[in-house]
DNA sequence: AGGTGACGCGTACGACGTACGCCGGACGCG
DNA sequence: CGCGTCCGGCGTACGTCGTACGCGTCACCT
């Protein structure tokens, strides 16, 4: 019913231009551009070069997705095959971490009341049956995730924190009832005597030494 | 210029109605009860009795108000006076614990890149000061913060994680891929062999012994 | 008595998530 | 080769949210 077609260029470019794939992906970007905040359908749709409700063919909604994009941005644990007891938690732990800070948006996330997915199962396995292999037993198993797991997760969420600065709270005035706080904004970097050992890396050591005296023979 | 005053009751019942504090007391059993993505300026204004845009009188966004929520919900840190070192840790991060549970929101909040607000700085301080008081240097009490507050915020996050079931897994067909997880569901809840230790307090054990290690004297 | 400020609230606007249904092209089958 | 069927993109529309703006009303202070 349109006036010629033969004028017409074709309509749509081709069959494939959407995908979930290519849906999570740019999700993610923006969120690590922006924010989770900033994701939104709309926008979403936009980088993409679509309609808004065209997402949704392939995404049943915007929680489903968010939920894909945590699933994809946590992606596969690393292989501790072989390795001993310690240095697997370490590996373990700092690929975590690595992933955790290359999408800070994750942090808070996980820390919803949302059910864990494939990917985090992933990781919890990855560990537990690092641990098993090793010969403990299974509740060991569980409170080694739990230490290892669980200081990853909380030295990412200190990490994010912005701090007020030393003029904050100078300007106040409550500067005097805070002066641990005050003389550590104040002064520069702090720094262990050792010199430059990042604050993780410090916890993360002695966490591990936690993690060995949990597994060595009860005293 | 309304028909005849004198048939009409007095229109406003009395001055005080709503103030910062009761809207956000109010803001906070909302969310308690039914999560922090529950509370919408229209529902919390149904609550109060009053109408939407009531509440900016009072403050100056939503995002305002989610931050006075936190930092109302926090709340002052334990006074650690003259308790000795590890007590005194412990103390800090189960009275830290406490109140994380009792407002599950503030975990996901707190991981999200806020900047923190006094009630924040003020548990942090008490921490340190416990610490720079039995005679540590500053950056060691920084570590100790780092662990201890790491800590709590992980274990927090993690407890409040929904694992799928065992049937979820055996229904996804991918149990098979997750031996050791799927024991640990399918077995009844794991205990030590202590018994009935909570898993939240063997990891602060195994902490604190991290933090003893890290103020004794450098070996 | 009249001014002044604080306060509650009604209206209105733009953004968002998404239910619903149209339409046009692709593809299989007779 | 024609036709029915299905799929994927999209336009429209609705309900909700956050909030800018301005009005009317009261209490209180000159």
């Amino acid at each position: 019913m349109s006036v010629d077609v033969r004028w017409s260029p074709p309509t749509t470019p081709a069959r494939p231009a959407l995908d979930r794939a290519s849906i999570v992906t740019t999700a993610l970007a923006i969120a690590d551009a922006d924010g989770l905040a900033a994701l939104s359908m709309p926008r979403l749709a936009r980088e993409l070069g679509s309609a808004p409700m065209s997402l949704y063919r392939h995404v049943p909604s915007k929680d489903a997705l968010v939920d894909l994009m945590l699933d994809t941005a946590l992606g596969a644990p690393p292989d501790l095959a072989g390795c001993p007891l310690r240095l697997g938690c370490e590996i373990w732990a700092t690929a975590l971490r690595d992933v955790l800070d290359e999408h800070p948006w994750t942090v808070g996330l996980m820390a919803g009341d949302r059910s864990a997915g494939p990917a985090e199962c992933g990781w919890s396995e990855a560990l537990l049956a690092h641990v098993v292999t090793t010969g403990q037993p299974l509740h060991t198993a569980v409170e080694v995730l739990h230490l290892v797991h669980g200081y990853v997760r909380g030295a990412a969420a200190l990490a994010g924190d912005r701090l007020p600065t030393a003029d904050d709270l100078e300007r106040s005035g409550r500067a005097t009832e805070l002066p641990v706080l005050a003389r550590l904004l104040g002064g520069a970097v702090v720094r262990g005597p050792g010199g430059a050992e990042p604050l993780f890396d410090s916890g993360l050591r002695r966490t591990l030494d936690a993690v060995e005296a949990a597994c060595a023979p009860r005293s």
